[in-house]
DNA sequence: CGAGATCGTTAAAACGATTTTGTGCACCTG
DNA sequence: CAGGTGCACAAAATCGTTTTAACGATCTCG
């Protein structure tokens, strides 16, 4: 019966008309019992909903948002979406949207600014109610040049802090140094800091937590940074460069997910063996770091907390809710496993936690 | 001068009757001019990009999409984005549709098809041009209730072969039995073999391709599938249990990449080592597996292609070429690496591959 | 009891584009 | 020169909703 129904108007799906009509009503009391913005009474209600039912009526999403001047649709645009980071926070985000019913159109930006102020501009074409972007560089005057069309913007992970964007990022600075003071207790003097790029704000501040660690201990110039790119196999050549060198370092710590990944490379080509031969702490944890063995230490970023913070501040905005812009700093913890050990504990290989 | 001339009408942004004003034309002239489907006389196509480009007109995609019955969206409904075999799929899919000009809204279904027919609902509300499915079962019938109204839509990863709509996959069953048939050929007699869930279609055709391997080999009777479930230790609790009895498998193949990592962190757990104690064979590759030490063989997964694929076949039926829908299944490639050694190596640690 | 408030209802006007239809003009053609 | 043909353009219809404004009926209160 309602399958019977449905073939109504030459196979083209019913309109409002359609249900108006069969159920003897205006299309304005139609919409008024499905959105629920005004009362109508309960016997024209029921005929509406049997209406609704019979012909299999699903409301015209596109024709409603044009009428409403609201899409119920954010954009979010990242670097890209195979880096488990931003996987995990787009994943998060949709979550959260989905349970206010909004949507979410994804983009990426492959690390280009270019790319991403295309995006941005398409995003503004389809009336996005709001943007989350963690952008190609921190300067966004790319896509600023829209600035003044922009809808509620929170930028995540980068350009933390540019005036008229609620910017949310992890504690960098915080976290790098936090790691790097683990890695002098320990007793390491000769630390290398490992990062794709350092033209990324995000990761200069994780320089300079790193740096001002060194200082505090009167070790500033020992300061080592080596620029991998954004391929795991620069990043292992990199390190493997680092590594090769008479005045080896007994540490690495990698600033990076894909660093993360071309330092165990380069350790391994090498036939060197984190941590007797050369201690590794990763920024970035995933599961994989307690899959390895020994059990990676790793700075946490709190992506889950980034993601929840995103959507609350841009919801708050989309609802109306004023206020001077947002900058949400969020800490890092330090998961301390198996692989940052005292550079003194080389040679001696220890066996750790038999059950 | 731009940025003077865009705050014309109270703030809103301008449209294209604005822009007609201006350019003192009728609006359909600059929609002309803009979409090029009719021919405009070259001063007047002047005036008009002049007045675009002074308002710095932007056209509404809505209210274009609502009259040309077209949005220039598909839907992507996948089960799990911080799965990377998932994540890298979205990736290369909006990386091919956003070549064509079309945009991508993601939702996901955690693995639950109610939330996935509900997905699906709203994907077909909002006129999504065409839809990209990993099911959360090959049992589409949540979803399917709504069949008559679905745009073209192209199956990934399950679901494959359901009637009435085109299906990819990669070949898991060969893939399984030529991952099997390798252990078999380095002589192990006793393999397990571990997957999230066995409900899918997805995952018995590998379970069908590793007991076809063993039957073909006369060991029928020696198949051991043990079910992990969707989380990381359920998979590895499961895999515990089977290292701990008396007649310990010599390999474990690992149909999943929960099931991998799971299997990874339960033969440390138990303080054995691979390929030493046991031999571990990895579906789905990634870095990791080069990371760990030893290297970890692995069934490569065709993602790039079963996304091409996926956007080919969708972009076909969405420019009106018709046909009978097609099944594509895609050939994994087997990466041979250090993780998988005959049983009779077992206890002689041995070092490979120094440089 | 009558003015005004309240309520459910509907017709009509938006929303901002594209497409169809129609018109006037110039140019051929027989 | 009458009658077509082609062309660029504009006016109006259209897409499918929501919102506004107007309407009559009922209710309230002085």
């Amino acid at each position: 019966m309602n399958e019977s129904g449905r073939i109504g108007r030459g196979g083209k799906p019913p309109t409002i008309r359609d249900v108006a009509e069969l159920a003897s009503v205006a299309p304005a009391t139609v919409s008024n019992v499905l959105t629920g913005r005004r009362p109508v009474a309960e016997d024209r209600r029921q005929r509406v909903l049997a209406a609704v039912a019979q012909l299999g009526y699903r409301p015209n999403h596109l024709a409603a948002s044009l009428r409403r001047q609201e899409t119920r649709t954010i954009g979010i645009v990242i670097p890209d979406l195979t880096n488990p980071f931003f996987a995990a926070l787009v994943h998060r985000i949709e979550e959260l949207a989905a349970e206010s019913d909004y949507q979410i159109l994804l983009m990426s930006s492959n690390e280009d600014t270019e790319q991403e102020a295309h995006r941005v501009e398409v995003l503004l074409a389809r009336q996005t109610d709001g943007l989350i972007i963690a952008p190609a560089r921190d300067d966004v005057s790319a896509f600023a040049a829209s600035a003044a069309d922009l809808p509620p913007t929170v930028l995540v992970d980068r350009g933390f802090g540019l005036p008229g964007f609620d910017t949310i990022c992890a504690d960098n600075y915080d976290a790098a140094k936090r790691g790097c003071q683990h890695l002098l207790s320990l007793g390491h003097r000769d630390i290398v800091l490992v990062v794709s790029d350092s033209g990324l704000a995000n990761i200069s501040d994780r320089i300079a937590g790193y740096r001002d660690a060194l200082s505090e201990a009167g070790l500033a110039d020992r300061a080592r940074v080596v620029v991998g790119g954004f391929s795991v196999d620069g990043c292992r050549g990199a390190i493997e460069q680092e590594l090769r060198r008479a005045d080896r370092p007994t540490a690495i710590f990698s600033a990076a997910y894909i660093a993360t990944l071309g330092a165990i490379k380069a350790i391994r080509a090498l036939d060197l063996e984190f941590p007797d031969n050369v201690s590794l702490l990763s920024f970035d944890d995933s599961d994989w770091m307690t899959a390895l063995r020994p059990y990676v230490s790793a700075v946490a970023q709190p992506v889950e907390e980034m993601a929840a913070e995103a959507w609350r501040l841009l919801k708050q905005r989309l609802t109306g809710a004023g206020g001077d812009v947002a900058r949400v700093r969020l800490a890092c913890s330090l998961q301390v496993r198996e692989s940052t050990r005292p550079p003194s504990a080389a040679k001696a290989k220890r066996r750790i936690g038999s059950t």
